[in-house]
RNA sequence: UGGGGCGUCGUCAAGCGGUAAGACACAGGAUUUUGGUUCCUGCAUUCGGAGGUUCGAAUCCUCCCGCCCCAG
């Protein structure tokens, strides 16, 4: 129970490496921890190696309370049908996205407030920092490889204010040592894909889920030209080479899916290029202060910034790349920075021209 | 049934007597808190079929089969 004058922090345990490293940094300060633990209600492992059970050994051995939420409904409908909706739309969703505003420090941060926790920490590679005015700023982690601020891109002001992101000045593989020394087994299989898809792959999840009825339709090229048939759009997204099944002088990639006739186009690597894209949705962190300004975008996860400006209006923004930039795709994130620091974050409509 | 051309991996395609390039596709792996990208590895004991010449044939010869042109 927290005492009178220690502020409690909850702090959001998974059972991997990096959410124990989160407890353990905090705990080594003295900080006043409950810990939480959240059920999304399609974990995969079962057993002595499914994620509660590990989180469980975590707090005997750390010493910490465990609250255990039960998300499972809002998960579903706040991540999983709308990344099925997505797809029907034709659109490539960003389920990461979503759930950290609405899972993680939405229900989950609730959830705390409620046991009297003044914030969350979670295991996030990123770094929020006060300014002297007091305001709240999203960074990105120190380790550019690992770092996740993209994800955290659409936390509200509010949300923000009661985040902690205890690994965002250190890297992964000081993370890993740490855990090492700490003694902790080496966590196997740390690489995850959509948390709640398993083995058979998401385009399997969909179908196995009956959340879509797989379409098939022609495969065509950028003029138009029939080159073979896909068994659904879902099993695509713009960018993407594996999968058309379709020999040509170059390798052939998504160029859109044009879901009301079911086609996928396709063309060569150079025609993959847009000039921009329009975002809808906004989201800020830091709201603008002029509708037409110059910003960094990233266009998803694990690329670097782009030099581009935005045009901001009542229903979303235009964005104008510096250079061409390569397989835009609707559905995704746009994220916006300057430098280090995350502005907002827009969903991707459409790509314009280049 | 006149004349000419062609048949090499799923697709395109090198090779032209010395023991089957490459690209695309596909498969597997690596990487990865989205989907992708990228990278690595694998992928024709066999060249439409059957004979023959030769120390040796996908490469030369003969016949057969199948396509494609140009003439009837």
């Amino acid at each position: 129970m927290p005492c009178g004058k220690t502020p409690l922090t909850a702090v959001a345990l998974s059972g991997g490496v990096d959410s124990t490293m989160t407890a353990m940094r905090l705990q080594a300060v003295g900080t006043h921890l409950v810990a939480v633990h959240f059920l999304t209600g399609y974990e995969s492992e079962k057993g002595p190696d499914s994620p509660l059970v590990r989180t469980r050994r975590v707090c005997a051995r750390l010493g910490i309370a465990l609250e255990v939420i039960d998300c499972r409904d809002a998960f579903r409908r706040a991540v999983v049908e709308p990344f099925a909706a997505a797809y029907r739309r034709g659109l490539t969703p960003n389920p990461c996205a979503l759930c950290n505003p609405l899972i993680k420090f939405g229900e989950v941060l609730q959830y705390c407030l409620g046991l009297g926790a003044e914030r969350l920490a979670t295991g996030h590679y990123a770094r929020r920092i006060r300014d002297c005015q007091g305001r709240v700023h999203l960074m990105r982690g120190m380790d550019r490889v690992k770092e996740q601020s993209y994800f955290l891109a659409r936390l509200t002001p509010y949300q923000l204010e009661r985040s902690v992101f205890p690994l965002g000045d250190l890297t992964k593989e000081r993370v890993v040592r740490m855990a090492l020394e700490a003694g902790l087994q080496p966590g196997v299989s740390e690489s995850q894909d959509v948390c709640f898809v398993r083995q058979e792959g998401y385009a399997g999840f969909l179908s196995a889920a009956g959340l879509i009825a797989p379409r098939p339709g022609p495969i065509v090229d950028v003029h138009g030209r029939l080159l073979g048939r896909h068994e659904g759009l879902h099993r695509f997204t713009v960018g993407q080479r594996r999968g058309i099944n379709c020999p040509g002088p170059q390798p052939y990639y998504v160029v859109r899916l044009e879901p009301d006739a079911h086609r996928l186009v396709v063309g060569f690597k150079s025609d993959l290029f847009a000039g921009g894209c329009r975002v809808t949705d906004l989201s800020w962190i830091q709201p603008p202060d002029a509708d037409r300004f110059p910003v960094q975008v990233r266009l998803r996860y694990r690329s670097a910034a782009c030099a581009a400006r935005i045009r901001v209006d009542d229903e979303g923004a235009d964005i104008l790349f510096e250079q061409p930039q390569l397989a835009v795709t609707p559905g995704q994130s746009a994220v916006f920075y300057r430098d280090d620091e995350v502005l907002g974050a827009g969903w991707i409509e459409a790509a314009l021209p280049a």
